[in-house]
DNA sequence: ACCTGAACACCGTTCAAGT
DNA sequence: ACCTGAACACCGTTCAAGT
């Protein structure tokens, strides 16, 4: 791997002292976040960074108390950037408006597995400038679920319950791709086979035809997406009618 | 903590050597379970582990080639003991059978979080037996949608969405959990309050009055779980205006 | 005030023995 | 065939310095 210019290297056996002021959270952060998208988030590791970032290990605890403030500030971030990522949809009903913000919401988890580790399988945001900006965008998604007609009750539910399940596919996609992934494309089908007595389990031995590996594919997220978004649909319609 | 009879413990300083057959497979993932039972997932090492058994470290090596096919192992048999665990619904109509179920699979994993870490967090099951247990029990819960009008391929989802959805839940549970609990009974409200600032997100805070910290309480799942099934019905309706 | 290496207790794993 | 301790490379963290 060639050292890529403007940026600090670990020195080849240097010993040249950091001066004074040319550490800070802000470049520790940095480095992490390019070592979790470079390597996943599991091959952090407090020496690694310090190497990466061409520092003495202890130099890191002078300004993150132990590895976890340090992942609770990388989280943080994490979330912040997200919300900016996230495109704002202007012009959709209710219903496809839910379906284009969930579809994005689960791509760019997936496009961006640091932010995956860090945001959906790492406890919940602590800190207020996170808070605030994903409060922010949640003020725009309920607004638009109260103004389709929904009392603010179940318009924040339909919020968490797309936003749980989303992420739980967002989590089966990301087990199953840390755990090697299915060799040829058909074998998974032929594997189920193996398990599948017909003539104990028919009903499995027809439905296999509809199975992909991980119930997380495009389409299997697709039709969950539907399904919920057909609940509300009930639900909004009765909420219109005993007002 | 006192030695509890009929278990083999750590020989105080006792440097007898074990007999020849004394250990086995079992023995070990045993002891495994006991240790993240009583002290969680993130606690289970190889070094405690085998003073937890009396054991050397190394001679769990021989069973095991690694820590990673020792906790395979264990997923393996969580996800056994998990469908022995789950109860069957007789005489339910679907929409209600969907129902119980879900509540139930919820409800073991949040009470017995050594399964939850063990399955829900972890990769999915590789071995034939839990195959086998796994698709046991889905035979009977898709044949049951099946025979209730839903066609093959809507049946299969159906379960896959619920059963996203409800890890989804558990899985927030678990990090909620992980994560400091939250500490007075209204501190939430008001903490959330104080990042909201009603004269630019006069929704959210509005909103917070339904809010919940985790948003992976009883009442929560059951209104996902609600309008999950709620959706179902408009497809079965469909599904039969079809044919 | 900031950066550093030595040192500690822990981990997963390998290896060359013991019986 | 099965059990063992010594040893290795790694980890997170503390401490007592250096500048």
């Amino acid at each position: 791997m060639p050292p890529r210019a403007g940026q600090t290297k670990a020195r080849a056996g240097a010993s040249t002292r950091r001066p004074r002021g040319s550490l800070s959270r802000e470049e520790i952060t940095r480095g992490a976040f390019e070592l979790i998208e470079s390597e996943g988030v599991d091959e952090l590791s407090m020496p690694r960074l310090a190497r990466h970032l061409g520092v003495g290990v202890t130099s890191i605890y002078w300004y993150f108390r132990s590895k976890d403030e340090l992942l609770d500030a990388l989280t943080e971030q994490a979330a912040v950037r997200f919300t900016e990522l996230m495109p704002t949809f202007n012009g959709y009903i209710w219903d496809e408006h839910l379906r284009q913000y969930f579809r994005a919401f689960r791509r760019l988890f997936i496009e961006n597995p640091a932010l995956c580790d860090l945001i959906v399988l790492r406890a919940p945001m602590q800190s207020q400038e996170a808070k605030t900006h994903y409060f922010g965008r949640l003020e725009r998604e309920i607004k638009m679920l109260v103004d389709a007609g929904f009392p603010m009750r179940e318009a924040v539910h339909a919020y968490m319950t797309l936003s749980v399940y989303a992420r739980g596919c967002v989590l089966q996609d990301r087990l199953y791709a840390v755990a090697g992934q299915s060799t040829e494309p058909d074998g998974e089908r032929k594997s189920l086979a193996a398990v599948i007595d017909p003539a104990t389990m028919p009903v499995m031995s027809e439905a296999i035809n509809h199975w992909s590996s991980t119930f997380a594919t495009d389409d299997d997220f697709e039709m969950g997406l539907t399904t919920i978004i057909d609940g509300l649909s009930q639900q909004l319609l009765r909420a219109r009618a005993r007002s």
